[in-house]
DNA sequence: CTTGACATTGACGCAACGTCAACCTGTAAC
DNA sequence: GTTACAGGTTGACGTTGCGTCAATGTCAAG
């Protein structure tokens, strides 16, 4: 009566292959019922009926050390898959804001408006701005912003744009990912945005330099040229509002 | 002007890592441009701008190799990213039938009619059928089943039995995945479905192996005890179209 | 006795680094 | 001069769940 299988005779009848079931023999997931004297590894009716119990979990995405602690450590199969269920919850919506993320990103390529390929060394579009920045700042803060970009060494330039890339880049994730202006994720990121802006000269800077980071921030929203760095007005309000909350707590 | 960055200098100003750095070397990604005599790797405006692309590029999720082709083989980011997007939508897809069927299993497992506890030495819930068989079939046509479900060794009746249960895995996954009933993936499950009643003595199965199948489909359908087998009433009517289809062709 | 099917135990591979470990270097401080 | 200390280097393991060789022993059949 009491029966004894192979390891392929096991492995054909549930469905699965001989490498699975000598992994959760060596995870310890699985042990056989007992050795041959040849060494071969010998299932039971019990091993069987184990076995499927833990086929049925892994069919629904249950991780093997999950698996083990239901089946052996009482661990309710209910709570497992509860919390299973949330983490794919979430990544869902990772997935779906990556994927949004990326067809931004194929439309600006479209249109030619290419991050990839503009911008790496023309500071800020510097001197493309020069006649609105006269108009609306006067002659003399363009001429003091040019002498002041155009005595930075390239080695200069290039980590002033670098920062500028990377913190693009950071504020885009954290606006997809949907966090909180006010946690603290965002308000790093703010931080490193003044820091950022504190390398302009003196000169540019006003004294009420808190009330100089609002108004920034106020043209990342209404300029789309800027609001397309933050994934579009959306995404420059975020940024908006997290410095605002930042100068307000900091400066 | 030809200005070089240390390994940290060029990590801080892109916001990653000196180990990521020496991983996109090891990997040829982004070798340094030039090594110190002490060996420290060095890095140029050139590849920083390498750098700052690689890094956008892996921001929407673009394996580090597909960055290699579309930085030098001259893929096209757009082509890249409009694959990368289909593999997401698919795996979005893939995770809300997970989701699905995870709750599917959690509402049985609230109801108590666990697929994890019952069932498993029943054969066929075998006795427990008796009256609805003999008033459906006659008194004689149960015990033919009972004798023969009775003559089988426990290890036969197990393997049928497992068999069985990896056939109801496998239909449930085929189901949750939306593949075509005349498929190839399908009507391989009709043919093992099919094989598996084989098993059954002669003297159970009528001259007409072919309508019997079709009629064990409609009770699939029909049974709502059956029916669960294969994920309710939507599952069971998969798996009696694909039985169908494989009878007209293959009997 | 040979052949073939099936068993065994390693060990690599996959994605993209994080995280030690063990050991030099460069620079500032005592 | 030496002591720290920050920062550089090259390995190598760990992560998830097996697929896939590789090298070798065992068993039933011809």
């Amino acid at each position: 009566m009491k029966q004894l299988w192979t390891i392929q005779e096991v492995a054909k009848a549930a469905g699965t292959t001989s490498r699975t079931l000598r992994h959760y023999d060596a995870i310890g997931l699985l042990p056989p019922a007992s050795l041959g004297e040849n060494g071969y590894r010998l299932y039971d009716a019990a091993a069987l009926i184990r076995l499927q119990r833990i086929l049925a979990l892994r069919n629904l995405g249950l991780g093997l050390p999950d698996i083990a602690r239901v089946l052996d450590d009482g661990l309710s199969a209910e709570d497992a898959l509860a919390a299973l269920e949330q983490q794919l919850l979430l990544e869902t919506t990772r997935l779906e804001r990556q994927i949004a993320s990326i067809r931004r990103t194929r439309i600006a390529l479209q249109k030619g408006r290419s991050p990839m390929t503009e911008n790496m060394f023309d500071g800020f579009q510097h001197e493309q701005y020069k006649e609105e920045v006269e108009e609306r700042w006067g002659a003399d803060a363009y001429a003091r912003s040019d002498a002041w970009w155009k005595s930075k060494s390239d080695a200069e330039k290039l980590a002033w744009q670098q920062k500028l890339s990377a913190l693009n880049n950071d504020w885009q994730d954290a606006v997809a990912r949907g966090v909180d202006v006010t946690g603290e994720e965002a308000q790093a990121l703010a931080a490193r945005h003044v820091d950022w802006l504190r390398d302009l000269p003196q000169a540019m800077v006003p004294d009420d330099f808190g009330g100089y980071i609002l108004g920034l921030g106020e043209m990342y929203v209404n300029d789309p040229r800027f609001a397309t760095n933050y994934s579009g007005e959306v995404g420059a309000t975020f940024v908006r509002d997290a410095l605002k909350v930042y100068v307000e707590t900091n400066l």
